[in-house]
DNA sequence: GTCTATAGGTGGATAGAC
DNA sequence: GTCTATCCACCTATAGAC
């Protein structure tokens, strides 16, 4: 019984992780359940087994692709180092690196208005990631809410602009103003 | 002739225009041709004499609900009032009524990931919208390229989160704090 | 130019065998 | 739990009558 727990959770993590890369590439409906399943090494009749819906595929790979983006400040806010970790984390957050990702982007970023369209759990989850960065970036920078708000929109914003402008100068120099803002204050 | 021509273009016009409303509320893959020729009072089979594909008619509705909503700042740059019409523009576009439009909102906020995962084309017409707002704003309000850049990154970004998250308090801290922003610069 | 009808393809969800 | 097979609904684009 052990074991065949583990490999229902193992399959089951499969999927939900290659959900997170499609989906944050490609929206909720640019992506199909044979390709999340092909990509997990299974086909489309195992899905079901896992998840009631699509939709709920989609909140839990939100979830995943956030919590690999965030995960140490997440699980060390109070690090003394933790200034130095939240800076490594906006730069790597506004890289060139971060908007031409293979693997999982930040789903706050690249899904912005996807999520908006979608049912009411969704935007639920997408609700609790937003305020749970909003809380760890609060506790470790110890800024004030409206900066941390701020910050956060231009974050978000900068990067969602950046990956839909066709011209990678513009695409510089907003990620470069972001950067710039970011710094004075 | 005239007359004929004038019928071609009205049709025309009252695709875009309803198709502008739709796309921006519900995004490329969240319309189809019928609802569009419907709220047109058309039918599906006279749309391709009008558009080669729905991917042309998402750019041009684009360009449409852009243009609706910069319409007097794009046509009067130099007009001494400028800056109080920029003043109005930027509370209108992080207003309740920009958010919870039933008519087409900015597609630069409303679509900004949807377009991200769209041809090259549609991303080029956002580029040039975005760029076009840019100038704009640069010409009107004097300020530093980089500033402008940022002013756009808090405009468009608030109002897509917001639009996203699910808790009415949350949204209004979020539109509050970009406002905040703009102010005290 | 606009209509009705249909071709041709996609994809979410389920059924039943193993 | 995973597979193959299938149901059924949806949608872009085109054909041909008026």
């Amino acid at each position: 019984m052990a074991w065949s727990k583990d490999h229902k959770q193992q399959s089951r993590e499969k999927i939900i992780a290659a959900a997170a890369r499609l989906f944050t590439h490609h929206g909720f409906d640019g992506v199909n359940i044979d390709q999340v399943m092909a990509e997990a090494g299974m086909t489309r009749g195992a899905f079901y087994s896992h998840f009631k819906s699509k939709s709920e595929l989609y909140s839990e790979a939100m979830k995943h692709a956030a919590s690999r983006r965030f995960r140490y400040a997440q699980e060390n806010p109070q690090d003394p180092e933790s200034a130095l970790n939240i800076g490594k984390l906006v730069s790597g957050y506004l890289s060139d690196m971060h908007l031409h990702t293979e693997s999982s982007g930040c789903p706050l970023a690249f899904l912005v208005t996807d999520v908006a369209q979608q049912d009411d759990a969704i935007r639920e989850t997408y609700t609790r990631l937003f305020s749970g960065m909003a809380e760890q970036v609060q506790g470790a920078s110890k800024a004030k809410r409206d900066q941390v708000l701020q910050n956060m929109v231009m974050m978000i914003g900068g990067v969602a602009i950046a990956r839909a402008l066709a011209d990678e100068g513009l695409q510089q120099e907003v990620l470069s103003a972001v950067k710039n803002s970011l710094r004075t204050e």
